[in-house]
DNA sequence: AGCGATAATGCAATCGGTTGGATTGTCAAG
DNA sequence: CTTGACAATCCAACCGATTGCATTATCGCT
């Protein structure tokens, strides 16, 4: 039989609450089924009940309920971004690509922030063993334990910028120890020898990468008088942080003629304070960042980095996580994306 | 009749599968409703019943489908941000408020991100018609149309930072007009008389706010040959949009003696081109900003501007929110935080 | 006219919980 | 021994969509 062709504005669902699909069925007098299948685009429905249906759709301002859509299918059509700080321009950044990326493809983007703490980690976890997220992105270097007992759980997860100490899950990154040693090269080149080190956490990869090529380059040029690295490990990894410990390093008599920053946060910190303790820059002390932060080329100097690919980190971690959750492919165990040095105006030549 | 007391072991779910309620059920040898109640801590349970759910649950690793429990519990627990990008540290510092408040209260963030594109927005929208989250925060200064047919959507959305052209919305802001004008006082005293004004983009009541604070100020002092106002309607609202207007400023042959700028952003770029044209910051030109962003003490030289309080406008924002969608308390249609001028080093005192 | 093929729609199960009300069991009082 | 009260548990409907399969309608063909 046919939909019937009754007059259906006498009866709106009540104000105030949603229509469901079972009400626009009604007022079509058709089956939910057939509603569904019209809204869906199936091939097995007339073009008159569409036109009816979609007609009381737009009269109704009917629109889908996605809960019981996720219940039904099994997907939520959401993943879960976990990052220690969103304030810190370096993960924002990583977070933009990741939600431009797939907000175009009707994913949405659950916004985690740890501070830092194992604890708040473990709570975001439980959002993809409840089904909220079909997947996770984290910025953090680490994967919460209640995951790690999730069989499979290698696709469902996607580690950007920091590597994750598990086999199989995909990691975005770039190469920090050739990039760091590439910086040192750089300031060697310039005719620096008494260069400082102002690390991030040792407990990140990241960080004992680019530790580590300051160490190698110092010991295999000789260099191990000059050698002298200051971490964060207490601190947090910001511009604040930066300021103390060069402070530190100052009050401690040492005055280098370069200083390698693990971040371009870090090194406007130390550049304050070197400004501070009336050092001209380069021309008394020349620095060296990482990151290649937005602001980076109008400070004052204008600061020398390394480019890091911040929003195609971003990127390309969403589209990996996305394929491998709803595409199925297979995982990609490591991506390694380019660095850039960048050369600006706060490295001076010396003789 | 009691749970029986049989052996559970014998048949754990199958591998692979997350198990259901009605597994945990069926090995306790007790209806769902029990283990429900149970759970949720229910006094219509025993101790005895309790503790064999408890313990199968541990066994199982059970946890529960919050998808389930959002249809039928008719809430996601879930609130929608949008933004227009997050890569700005504003906006990013405000959304690390919202992030934190609500994640003491168990209620998800979805991160929405515009890029200024009111399609963006629209789309974004549908996730309240969806039932994809509960309430919106919006912290660009407008509300999607499709929202706006919602009855009731008052209670539903908050706005921070920017107020939003609707009557009964709740709205978290500061008081630009006096903020400004207090800027312009603090500039005034300090001898300037030749101000120009590097403002932001004109549809945003925020920014209407600060330069009219600027126009009226010229023109109670008798200033008018000295108004000029550029804005960045055509450009985005960053550093590389201040650096391109001071530029415009110099080439046009207007020199001066201080420079107010509509945010930080727009001064750290403005002061770039500033010394990019051999002026002295601040002995030939003076600057003033806007947001008290993390680095600009740590500039060259350290940046007077107006402290916003980001982080609290965020979390008032949530607060708000969380208050009027889940506690249905009523709606408190503005409030209005404190700002404070922040006086650093980028102001000079002149004849 | 009868029959099969095919197109359009309806039926009912399903996803995995929650909850009001019915049911069963236990114990004490009469 | 019956009855009532109360505690513990179960039953079944419900949230709102999707989908395999059954059913009905339509049309062409012989």
């Amino acid at each position: 039989m046919p939909p019937s062709s009754i007059d259906h504005n006498i009866d709106l669902p009540a104000a105030g609450r949603r229509p469901t699909m079972a009400e626009i069925a009604r007022i079509a007098g058709v089956d939910t089924s057939t509603v569904s299948r019209a809204l869906a685009g199936s091939p097995r429905v007339t073009k008159e009940t569409r036109a009816l249906i979609d007609k009381i759709v737009k009269e109704t301002g009917y629109v889908v309920n996605e809960t019981a859509r996720h219940l039904r299918g099994g997907r939520a059509n959401q993943i879960l971004v976990i990052v220690s700080d969103i304030a810190a321009p370096f993960y924002s950044d990583v977070v933009q690509g990741i939600v431009e990326t797939l907000a175009e493809r009707g994913i949405n983007v659950l916004l985690g922030v740890t501070l830092r703490q194992p604890k708040r980690e473990t709570q975001l976890a439980k959002q993809l063993l409840t089904g909220v997220v079909d997947g996770i992105i984290t910025v953090t270097g680490s994967i919460p334990k209640p995951i790690l007992n999730m069989p499979g759980f290698e696709r469902k997860v996607v580690a950007i910028s920091r590597a994750v100490p598990h086999e199989g899950v995909t990691c975005v990154t770039i190469d920090n120890y050739s990039a760091a040693k590439q910086v040192m090269q750089h300031l060697r080149q310039m005719g620096h020898q008494h260069i400082v080190y102002i690390g991030g956490p040792s407990y990140s990869e990241t960080y004992r990468d680019r530790s580590a090529a300051y160490a190698d380059f110092m010991r295999e040029n000789g260099l191990n008088d000059f050698t002298n690295m200051r971490s964060t490990d207490t601190f947090n990894n910001d511009a604040e942080s930066g300021l103390e410990i060069m402070r530190s390093i100052l009050n401690d008599g040492v005055c280098p003629t370069a200083v390698f920053c693990a971040t371009d946060e870090l090194a406007i910190g130390a550049m304050a304070a070197a400004r501070q303790a009336n050092k001209a820059i380069p021309d008394d002390m020349s620095f060296f960042g990482f990151d290649d932060l937005k602001l980076t080329p109008l400070m004052s100097p204008p600061l020398s980095t390394v480019a890091v690919p911040r929003f195609e980190m971003g990127h390309n971690g969403a589209e990996a996580l996305f394929r491998q959750v709803y595409n199925d492919a297979p995982v990609s165990t490591k991506v390694v994306l380019e660095h850039r040095l960048v050369l600006r105006e706060s490295v001076a030549r010396i003789a």
